[in-house]
DNA sequence: AGCTTTAGATCGAATTTCGAACTATCCTTG
DNA sequence: CAAGGATAGTTCGAAATTCGATCTAAAGCT
């Protein structure tokens, strides 16, 4: 029979130092001295996976409620990926890991609802130089002020918050870490 | 379109300082030495949504290579996600967030593909039990052997074991606060 | 036996993904 | 300068995915 609690586990808050004996493929959910470590890398890319899936969610809801429904959520995520700034669509693109022509459908979006203004670069007429309308603006600062309501529920103390950072610092590293490996991976098939 | 609610305008008319830590593109991407939170809740979302499609792009090319081409990342995660237990269809969806006719959707890939099977449960036959076939197993054992080369490149020393150790369970906290975020903003509606 | 739930599958519309063209503009180099 | 090639982005169409609305079967009441 299935407890549903598996997944639960509620030690989440009380739990000493292994907070993951939940979600377990292999044989043992145990540590093993030979083995690599007591969190597999696979773990946290399940756990990024699920996270992903549970913040859409979230974040659908809070722009139902902001208003803000002519968009999906990827689409105002992209919007904080230009943030303050005048770039190019490739610059975009290497900021987001988009593909190309995703790139594209999504800003043809936010320029139609009037999120992002695109414009000829003079130097180069082939490139457009994209940026956020005040609206886009507005937008971001809505968002970012639901924000920090979860960020209050996520940072409650000084250690939560040095690990926040930690946190955000080694997935910082893991991105460069994996960008590096689909770069040579990709150049062993070339 | 959009009615604002009467924070949308006098909000947030200074901004605030903080604005944006964003991270830049080709040469250099690193964080500011900001103020409160350095690290926002929000850029840790962007970097997850970032992580998430980035790791998709490398998991693609390692399952091409693996020769598991008949299956998509997500579903060999959700491989992962049954691991070795027998399960209901609905503990499934609860463990990965999936929705209901999604993870329908993705299981008759598995089991018409033969990585997992399907049963009725003896005790509710409305209920099916679902669990890796042999051939599944040795999937994720392939995909399992392939990652701890991703193991390796990031976790170096103890250091870095450490804070991945630390990164997992900020992770696993932030889960928990999403959801139940997400449970309870729910019931408000309701 | 009737009514309500629950487990899951399925259908269909809308959205999104993704690669293969395609357009337009540069940049070389002969 | 002209021809060929590289770049920046867009567009197109097929396939995959998402998502809500049913729909069926099997429980669970009372």
């Amino acid at each position: 029979m299935e407890h549903k609690s598996a997944n639960e586990m509620d030690a989440l808050t009380a739990m000493p130092t292994n907070g993951h004996q939940a979600y377990f493929p292999g044989p043992a959910p145990r540590e093993e001295p030979g083995e690599t470590g007591s969190v597999a890398h696979l773990e946290l890319v399940r756990c990024i996976e699920r996270l992903h899936r549970r913040y859409l969610d979230l974040f659908r809801v809070d722009l139902m409620r902001i208003g803000a429904d002519d968009l999906s959520p990827a689409q105002v995520m992209m919007l904080f990926t230009i943030g303050p700034d005048d770039l190019s669509v490739r610059d975009l693109i290497d900021r987001g890991y988009y593909l190309g022509s995703n790139a594209s459908y999504n800003l043809k979006r936010l320029v139609e609802a009037g999120y992002v203004e695109r414009s000829a670069s003079p130097r180069d007429r082939r490139s457009a130089r994209i940026r956020l309308s005040e609206k886009g603006r507005r937008l971001c600062e809505l968002v970012r002020s639901v924000d920090e309501g979860y960020h209050r529920l996520v940072v409650r103390d000084d250690t939560e918050l040095r690990e926040l950072e930690v946190t955000f610092r080694t997935l910082r590293r893991i991105e460069h870490t994996w960008t590096d490996a689909l770069r040579s991976g990709e150049a062993r098939i070339a």
